[in-house]
DNA sequence: TCCATTAGTGTTATCGCTAACATCGCCTCT
DNA sequence: AGAGGCGATGTTAGCGATAACACTAATGGA
């Protein structure tokens, strides 16, 4: 009578552990889950979970048509692996986690994503943490995700609490701390020497001529470390009298047409300002053209980030270019061969950048 | 004799579980793995494990002075909690997966920070999933993510293959289909008519007076759709001779010049162009500029996006704005409400559009 | 005065999976 | 022919947390 038996088959099976009536329910019961596990499939195929578990990751250890049975038993049932207790059991879960200040500003957005692309292909999810700016969030943030217990982590900054780097070290994980160096990583970083972006475009507006500066920068950190390097290099080449405006983060084009406003109501009307993002340089230009100043002859402008629409503003924006993708690149390449174990070659890579000129100066 | 006591308390524990050397480990048995665990500070404060995870999650349930030894043993030992532990036995895993295509374009990262903004601030962390263009990696990202068992999902798009569509279903938790709307979501949806996009913009270029038309567009779905009724609503109006370009997605400002010159070479020296998005958009008028046509005169461009920039392109960028902060934003409530069990009013939210008029047009 | 209630804490049994060993044939080699 | 090896599978005992009770002492009400 196949088709008596076959009329209730696995499809009307409700999960119960042959509790239902009888027992009392013990002490640590619980109630059913209705979900398909492993075990549901193992006895669908008439196998032991622990050979399904092998079928999903390393069916080279299985018998073929065992492979096969076990294959079909999974289609049939829908199952999806339960990962959290994979991980719990192994101790990898197969996650890395970002930590970036925000992601909207393009930027780290390039960044985040080719470090995703890398990953995914390896079989690694991301999880995003955005710490916001200046990263106020980020030893709160560190803890839920270190409590996901990440195989690697990704951060942006080098600079983080006591407290947080404590916990860091003590994740005993691979870590990048990316978008800037540092002389001792926590354990590896990937990223540019802010310092000498400062002192180059210092020295590169100098050496066009120009003798009167200002600056607009964000209240970033590594914004900061910029602009400091910026003021000390013209200091450096005998310039003293620096205009300089700071803007929230992360900054807009607005924030820098009100800048240069702002230069400008104090006195500032004609010379080489630094930004500290192509988004500011380009409300520079904006807010010259509409009060009619000539870029670069009374305002002369240098961004930072060479964003996609920086070689097309009018006048073309000179800036300071820096390859976004090359850091998620090269950090999911560190990550992958840390988690590999393979040894890292080099635990600082300094990706470095170019200043791109063009007719904003 | 506290000193002598005091000399080798918790720090210098290592733990064993009391099978060093007498045990011939049994067959289940693994190695110790390290790291603090809940019984760790359990047992430095002299409570049971179980109270230590009330301190955690529902301090109020637990003697003030308790809580207070508790917390000092939790600094102490430096306890970072197991959320993948605790997720298994809750089935709660406080993560929010979003799969979108990608985040290098700025027009979904606004989205994803809006979303992981408010999420985080709930005690959510994100999952994210880049599918690509055409969302090809989608099944198998999502099989990857419902494997670590999100407590809800951010989809982008509303078109999923049967397979995945099954898979949504059968992993009863919220999910937000985004970015278009759907006459029957698989749960709630947020976003906007793509259809009525197209058709809204071929009748403000035909009101505006003109009489030839063009489309530059990505190989991306709901752009598709939106050159679709682009295309139907100008038939409606008379208009059959349509030239069009498409180009890969995601797009940029080098593909819009592209684009433009295609168009020209066949033959398109002016009329109006709808782009399927402002990068595309400016390339067209950076091009156009490059070739001494006048915008609007010989070329007239309309964008999709309204991206910061499109205001300040030379000439301004008639665009079409949306507000992808707010299908973020919303998309968050809507899976926040659902997670805290409040009935959701409105399955489908349409956040609409608008047509921003500048100088391209 | 005595029992029902309540606050605070402990005990037990899972959650769904995998590491590590155990077992069982079968084949190969000497 | 017997030892040893290997391939395929099963068994057991966790991973680190929490649900659901159980227990104890103090409190309140009649």
């Amino acid at each position: 009578m196949p088709p008596t038996q076959s009329s209730r088959t696995s499809r009307q099976r409700v999960k119960d552990g042959g509790t239902s009536a009888k027992s009392p329910s013990p002490r640590g019961a619980r109630p059913s889950r209705g979900t398909v596990t492993l075990s549901d499939v193992a006895e669908l195929a008439g196998v032991s979970s622990m050979t399904v578990s092998r079928v999903l990751n390393r069916p080279e250890t299985v018998a073929p048509e065992t492979v096969e049975t076990v294959r079909k038993a999974i289609a049939r049932t829908g199952y999806v692996p339960n990962l959290l207790a994979g991980a719990l059991a192994t101790t990898r879960t197969k996650l890395v986690a970002a930590i970036v200040p925000t992601i909207s500003g393009s930027i780290f957005a390039a960044c985040i994503q080719s470090l995703t692309d890398r990953l995914e292909v390896a079989g690694y999810q991301m999880l995003l943490g955005l710490s916001g700016y200046p990263a106020a969030r980020e030893e709160g943030l560190l803890n839920a995700i270190l409590s996901r217990r990440p195989d690697a982590l990704f951060l942006t900054g080098t600079t983080h609490s006591a407290q947080s780097r404590r916990r860091l070290r003590g994740a005993k994980i691979p870590i990048v701390e990316t978008w800037d160096l540092s002389a001792k990583p926590i354990d590896m970083a990937v990223g540019f020497s802010h310092q000498r972006v400062g002192r180059d475009a210092a020295q590169f507006l100098f050496k066009k001529g120009y003798r009167r500066f200002a600056a607009i920068g964000a209240e970033d950190e590594r914004a900061k470390i910029r602009w400091k390097s910026y003021l000390a290099a013209l200091t450096e080449l005998g310039v003293d009298d620096v205009a300089s405006i700071t803007t929230p983060a992360p900054t807009n084009l607005w924030m820098g047409r009100d800048g240069l406003s702002k230069l400008i109501a104090d006195g500032f009307t004609h010379g080489a300002v630094f930004c500290s993002s192509d988004a500011l340089a380009h409300g520079v230009l904006v807010e010259a053209q509409a009060r009619g100043l000539s870029v670069p002859g009374d305002i002369a402008v240098i961004g930072f980030g060479d964003l996609d629409f920086a070689a097309f503003t009018v006048p073309a924006l000179t800036t300071v270019r820096i390859d976004r993708f090359a850091v998620g690149r090269l950090a999911a390449e560190a990550i992958l061969s840390r988690l590999a174990g393979e040894p890292v070659a080099e635990k600082v890579i300094d990706v470095g950048f170019q200043i791109i000129e063009r007719e904003s100066t």
